[in-house]
RNA sequence: GGACGAUUAGCUCAGUUGGCUAGAGCGCACGCUUCACACGCGUGAGGUCGGAGGUUCGAGCCCCCCAUCGUCCACCA
């Protein structure tokens, strides 16, 4: 056995010797070495512990993967972010923490759903109505599979030294425990309520969106200028002249010595859809400047008319409905046409009335759904509501500055624990922004009218009153659904980010391990005590209050805690020009093609040198062939090192040379330098230090100069010359471990004594 | 309307707390198949660091103003 065991190891330093003849072949390379850390079980704490190469008691570091979502494949941008992850975990677990970086997906709900919807629309003519729920989700279903098994080799493809064996997805089962569980608890303590509210519509995806789902796109109206009736006292201006079919009230400024004398009164107007009472109102948000100085109110369709109709008890007359098309209440004649249709039926009516007295452009920023880009129609609908100003009672906090027992609001948290540098974001400029969006954070609308994702836990019991705005059926929230029959479960689902939000720690066990989880002791059952809070979190600033926030939120809450340390924010990747890779600019550069073309190495370090963090980076094809010349510089290095110190015995003693000590202690000075730049997130900076060192000072000086002393007749030079080209190689490839796993690996295979284990778990190079 | 970012070599970008002749990649010119490497080596050209002012012994870096491009947020119907 033990001949066998040797003869192998001596083929694969045969092979490798004859493979350092060659220039280096990242492809021939790349997966050989990810099987070999794979089967060692070095991306799993628990074994690097069993292995005795982590310290039982060691100081944890943990990273939660940003779950991809499961709509299709990774781009340069989830390439940059695993780069710069897998950068973190490898330098910490080569610093001898107890390193665990869990992988996930993300099942995206509303996203995913239409991707399919569109899949199945264009194959087979079907909506998902045609299919219902239980087929249409199992479609879902098999292509989110498949976008995860392409997730997952894309993962592997880059190097990423993720913990497989504790991969999650926020649909899965322990997940929807987690989900239920906390919407439970919310519900219980007042923070999710149940509320007729003006929501944001989005027609086309037919469900709600979280006012960050909504975007703008600016571009130009008509500003229509008219009379509610003949005899009406003045003038309303509107870009939205159908939606007036619904006004209540029109409101002018207090002060606005024009109407002033109205305010109060109660007119009669007539839109040709029967008499519709308007009261004048006064509201300091009005802009006397802009049209007539009179905003027609519509408080079904306007989040600011709402507020306004709250105030002065204006009834709320719904004209559109979810499909975006005309309720009975805007009259017979209209009743079904989309609202566009109604726009000009309505205004060829007001000119033919002689109410119109002016149309101009004007510039306007219509609200569209960040998804599918068609506009949003605010509308007032019962859904469920994360009340972020209520306060409450938190029972235990860890956060700084909160008392147990505390009245607090989920807001004054979410400030709370940035404020206090519980959490620290990298660049620390976003901490402003940060901050500025929770104070205009309004309650969260979390039911979603689609079928894929986490089904709300509340089921109902009587029929629906469709007739009135209030829901009178009696109503049971739990994790588990109700005794008894007659009750029915609420059929919409969770915006995708409220799963999201518990993702820091529902994938450690919680709820389930959370109370038994032992610090120190092994295994996924005891990850929540080892690994939560989280040591960083890494993510595109895009999605700072998609995602990041709501982490904050969740965990602040259900834990009274934070759900990481470190905030840090990379930007997007975009082409060559500065535009973002999109499909139809056809611009986009696939991942899997510049690994198959130049390597994970260099694809890595392009991502990584010449960017700064939150800020975006410009990708070119140029760039990623650069490091992979790199890769192959490092190679020849190592060739030369390698057939120059073929014959050195370290176990024999010698004697430094002092040229030499020299070189080593500007070799541990660069050492202290990259290691500091990590420590602060300044990848950009360790990395560039590293390509330098390596190529400018070590290959073209430091190795040129070295010939002669190699070739000369001092052996003892000679040896310290030996001596120090091998202990630099070595520590050069080290550090360069994190950016350029598989190179290095490789040559660390090559180099390394015999009974060495695997560069990825060897210790990182001394910095004092 | 508010906030933020960018503006450095032909192109794409670095330049960490202000400190010696401002760097990298690609591109360009010339010369090298030199015994680690042509995925290479050597030599070189190329920068008023957006503009104006200020602080300082010293500013690409700090302060003030301006310009251009971009992003985010809020929102006037």
């Amino acid at each position: 056995m033990r001949t066998a065991k040797n003869n192998d190891e001596n083929k694969v330093v045969e092979d490798a010797n004859e493979r350092l003849l060659k220039p280096y072949d990242p492809s021939a390379t790349e997966d050989r070495i990810y099987e070999l850390w794979e089967k060692g079980g070095f991306f799993n704490p628990d074994i690097c512990v069993k292995a005795g190469v982590c310290d039982p008691d060691a100081e944890p570091f943990s990273i939660a993967l940003p779950p991809p979502n499961v709509t299709g494949t990774l781009h340069m941008g989830h390439a940059a972010m695993l780069a710069i992850e897998d950068i973190l975990v490898r330098y910490n677990r080569m610093r001898g923490k107890k390193t665990l970086w869990l992988p996930g997906t993300d099942h995206a709900a509303i996203a995913t759903q239409s991707k399919v919807e569109g899949i199945i629309y264009k194959k087979e003519g079907k909506r998902r109505h045609d299919l219902g729920r239980e087929e249409f989700l199992k479609r879902v279903r098999q292509f989110a599979q498949e976008s995860h098994d392409t997730i997952v080799n894309q993962v592997k493809k880059m190097g990423s030294s993720v913990d497989w064996s504790r991969e999650a997805y926020t649909l899965d089962e322990k997940r929807n425990l987690a989900v239920r569980t906390a919407f439970k608890r919310m519900y219980d303590d007042g923070l999710i309520e149940r509320g007729y509210r003006i929501v944001n519509w989005c027609p086309n995806c037919y469900s709600t969106l979280s006012d960050d789902e909504v975007a703008y796109q600016e571009g130009a109206a008509t500003l229509y200028t008219f009379k509610y009736s003949k005899d009406f006292p003045f003038e309303i201006a509107t870009t939205r002249p159908e939606t007036k079919l619904g006004d209540t009230a029109v409101a002018v400024h207090p002060n606005d010595t024009r109407y002033r004398e109205y305010i109060g009164q109660t007119f009669t107007a007539d839109l040709g859809h029967g008499p519709q009472e308007i009261k004048v109102i006064g509201d300091e948000h009005v802009e006397p400047e802009f049209g007539t100085g009179a905003l027609g109110v519509t408080p079904a369709h306007s989040m600011t008319d709402y507020e306004m109709a709250q105030k002065n008890n204006l009834p709320i007359v719904k004209v559109i409905d979810e499909r975006g098309r005309m309720t009975k209440e805007a009259g017979s004649e209209y009743e079904g046409l989309k609202v566009k249709e109604a726009r000009e039926k309505f205004v060829i009516w007001l000119k033919e009335n002689d109410l119109m007295t002016a149309e101009e452009k004007t510039p306007q920023n219509l609200s569209v759904c960040y998804r599918c880009g068609k506009p949003i129609e605010p509308l007032p609908s019962r859904q469920w509501f994360v009340m972020v100003d209520k306060p409450f009672t938190i029972t235990h906090s860890n956060i700084k500055g909160v008392e147990n027992e505390s009245t607090v609001t989920l807001k004054e948290l979410m400030l709370k624990v940035v404020e206090n540098g519980q959490i620290v974001i990298t660049p620390d400029r976003f901490e402003k922004v940060y901050r500025h969006w929770i104070d205009n954070l309004h309650d969260w609308c979390v039911s979603r009218q689609i079928w894929f994702g986490h089904q709300i836990p509340v089921w109902y019991k009587g029929a629906l009153d469709t007739t009135s705005t209030e829901d009178t059926r009696e109503i049971y929230v739990g994790t588990e659904p109700p005794q008894g029959t007659d009750w029915r479960q609420d059929p919409d689902t969770l915006d995708t980010w409220f799963s999201a939000g518990l993702w820091t720690f529902s994938t450690l066990g919680w709820p389930d391990n959370a109370k038994t989880a032992r610090v120190g002791a092994h295994g996924p059952e005891n990850d929540f005590a080892n690994f939560h809070p989280t040591s960083v979190l890494e993510t595109g600033y895009d999605i700072l209050f998609f995602w990041v926030a709501r982490m904050i939120l969740m965990t602040t809450y259900m834990l009274g805690d934070i759900p990481f340390e470190n905030v840090y924010l990379h930007g997007l990747v975009r082409d060559d020009k500065g535009r973002k890779m999109s499909k139809s600019l056809g611009n986009i550069i696939d991942p899997l093609d510049m690994i198959a073309t130049y390597g994970a190495d260099a694809t890595r370090m392009s991502l990584i040198i010449g960017t700064t963090p939150g800020n975006d980076m410009k990708l070119s094809e140029d760039k990623v062939r650069a490091y992979k010349r790199f890769t192959n510089k490092l190679w020849n290095i190592t060739r030369f090192v390698a057939a120059n110190t073929a014959n050195f015995d370290q176990n024999t003693p010698i004697e430094t040379a002092e040229i030499d000590k020299k070189l080593l202690e500007e070799l541990s000075a660069l050492t202290r330098e990259v290691t500091g730049d990590i420590e602060k997130f300044r990848f950009y900076l360790a990395g560039e230090k590293l390509y330098r060192y390596a190529w400018h000072r070590f290959a073209d000086e430091i190795i040129e100069e070295s010939k002669a002393r190699l070739a000369g007749g001092d052996e003892n030079n000679k040896r310290s010359t030996q001596y120090m080209l091998r202990t630099s190689l070595l520590t050069i490839i080290k550090l360069l471990h994190p950016f350029m796993p598989f190179v290095t690996e490789e040559i660390w295979g090559i180099l390394k004594e015999k009974d060495e284990k695997p560069l990825i778990v060897t210790p990182w190079p001394e910095t004092r």
